[in-house]
DNA sequence: AAACTTTGTTTATTCACTAGACAAACTATT
DNA sequence: AATAGTTTGTCTAGTGAATAAACAAAGTTT
């Protein structure tokens, strides 16, 4: 059955539209509100004063007079409730616990290696509670858990597939649902991380944004018009497998010349042992060691190896400029450790490459939340629909 | 200023779902209206009662009982108002007539070469009149004009660039305007081709659609979550300039190994000749004139490189498979005349390389309006147009 | 001190939708 | 043939959310 639109639908967008105008221009009055969105002084007053019952604003008492009498002015309550965002990561996990405004209040992250999918849920369980027993008393305490996972997760929340973990089918979703009894989101990473970015980081103003995720692989999470994109079953972003070289190196996906074997985190690695590059005695090659060689010996090996990654990822961010004219692209996750470097070529090769028409206006930014995007956009999922929830049940 | 909902909204919209439901089950009863869409009986009767007044919709008489009083059955009344769709090609001008639900009434084509931007206008002016004569007696007559061309257009209908014409900023949409005194979209080929085969072709039922128009060059329409993307500033879609040979063919871009340099009617041309393949006597080289080659004389070297086309195709989808997660792939333009050929290898590359999990229920057709997409999909725009108007002002 | 401004509440009105009654027109059953 | 039940479509009364406008409160400006 198709949407129909009654009265309910009007009050519902209307207080919800109260209620982000007062989030995004806090301390704000309730004339301002009504100037700002077009709806009558008298509706506004109304809703105000039901949002204010549910708690989810507050008086904060007289502002400046602008001539006549002292608004009283309005804020968002962003500590009724609290998120737990988890970054389920192939050797890691970062966990954060955040008010309804995206700040972190804890974060705690622990590493693994090569363990299976009981073990990591173990460490899960572990996770929750810790995040759970840091949330301050407030009135409707943790709201929700999102989860984002290095894989291809269904519409309905299923894990069909992460190769980096070996995972097939998982239904974490029912199992953490059914042991903490809370709304559960769980997300692709890049897809999470595309989100934080549009709500808390550099994305804010922006509405048509595509977020590359670099680390081992390369994901790509893709917010148009403003709304996160995820295709027929939601498995939208694995532009990583794109064919960059038509005779190129073998992937594991039974494809060849995919971007990611030339731009990513294994890129640098099996280039580094091509080029015979050698970290620290007694260090291990990784990337961190990579950007310790580059920043402290300033070894010009190093730094143009990443010279050669950025001038790579240039090349499949253009193919993505030319596609889908986004206002910004977004570069985040492990890589950013790397931008001092890799940022001139890439830059270059997009300014060079890309079609001129596709450059106006086209921002090119590296993530500011760095490693939390994806923590904080699985965060920022659970507030939403807890919102959401709140605004329809009355 | 935000959208502010009222009741205002709510009629427009709850007018519209009557009116796609009446288009979409013709004939239908009030009854089935208001079951279908979960609206009060009494406010269908209503809403279908100003859709009769504004001659929208008809009602055609009795229909077969089920078991009590004989319903009335309802029509969307396509006759009341015609649109008209030019698709303006390099070397040709293809003009329809439709109704209000796409049914070509009249088209006409028109072929020439290398003329100007004002010699291309006066053509333009004779289809524009000879399609309106056309037009039988209606209430509405002509509703609006839709153009469909093959360069960049801005979200205001400028056309900025459109290389294979050499056009700069040249204002159409404004001249049409005032000469017809009509509403008058401009639009991209290959966006309005998707828009067509959303609305009239082989996209109708879904919602995640990648149409991929080839002739010259190659240029992509993508309807996402059922609407036409059109990028930050209207500039998505081109894919033709996707690299796919890190050193490869050199292109009029600035970059090179672009795909359709591989894999569009340019490539097969160029092929030919590096082939020697020779058309009939007296003929000249064209996509034509080898389809004939293949087609009549079997000719084993056109219908190889029709093969090996259609795998460069099916490589450039493989990409935007994974990237997007579409429900279905439309190939369209005039590279459907060597269908035939190019859907076996075009096919076999994508079930072979794209990751299977974007190959659940993925749909791989080619374009049923074949040369005809884009025309249909302005008339559609102005179709669309006319009918959002007509349910705004009153 | 008087006049003007701005803020926020209150009241009366409007408008679209819903529920439910009802009439009309048909089918099924006795 | 009469009665009962069903389906369709209209009509009426009522609800709820928004708006316009009046008004009170609390300022500033002259």
């Amino acid at each position: 059955m198709a949407q129909t639109w009654n009265q309910h639908v009007v009050k519902k967008e209307n207080k919800t539209l109260v209620l982000e105008t007062i989030k995004e221009h806090a301390p704000i009055s309730r004339a301002d509100v009504a100037q700002r969105t077009g709806l009558n002084k008298g509706t506004v007053s109304s809703l105000v004063s039901e949002l204010i019952n549910e708690q989810l604003i507050d008086e904060l008492g007289p502002g400046e007079s602008s001539g006549g009498r002292r608004p009283v002015m309005l804020l968002f309550n962003q500590l009724v409730g609290y998120a737990i965002g988890i970054d389920l990561g192939v050797n890691y996990l970062l966990g954060i616990l955040t008010d309804l405004n995206g700040n972190i209040i804890t974060e705690k992250k622990i590493n693994y290696e090569n363990i299976s999918y009981e073990e990591i849920r173990e460490r899960l369980w572990d996770m929750i509670d810790f995040l759970k027993s840091k949330a301050p008393d407030c009135p409707y305490g943790i709201i929700g858990i999102g989860i984002g996972v290095p894989g291809i997760v269904s519409n309905e929340g299923e894990i069909l597939l992460a190769p980096n973990l070996n995972w097939k089918r998982i239904q974490l979703k029912e199992e953490v649902e059914k042991k903490y009894n809370l709304p559960v989101t769980i997300e692709n990473e890049a897809n999470a991380g595309a989100y934080g970015e549009k709500k808390f980081g550099a994305g804010k103003d922006f509405q048509d944004i595509v977020y590359v995720s670099v680390s081992y692989g390369i994901g790509v999470g893709l917010i148009l018009n403003g709304n996160l994109y995820k295709g027929s079953h939601g498995f939208s972003g694995e532009f990583g497998h794109m064919t960059i070289e038509l005779k190129g190196l073998d992937c594991r996906c039974g494809n060849n010349g995919c971007w990611e074997l030339y731009a990513s985190e294994q890129a640098i690695l099996r280039r580094a042992k091509e080029l015979k590059i050698q970290p620290n005695k007694g260090e291990e090659l990784t990337l961190d060691t990579l950007v310790q060689l580059a920043d402290q010996a300033e070894d010009p090996n190093a730094i143009a190896l990443f010279e050669e990654i950025g001038e790579y990822l240039g090349l499949g961010i253009t193919n993505i400029v030319n596609s889908f004219n986004p206002d910004q692209i977004i570069i985040g996750n492990r890589i950013t450790a790397a931008k001092k470097w890799l940022q001139p070529t890439l830059i270059d090769r997009i300014y060079s490459y890309a079609l001129k028409f596709h450059q106006t206006d086209l921002q090119i930014n590296f993530s500011i939340l760095t490693t939390h995007s994806t923590a904080l956009g699985v965060a920022a999922f659970a507030i939403e629909n807890f919102l959401e929830v709140d605004l329809i049940k009355k």
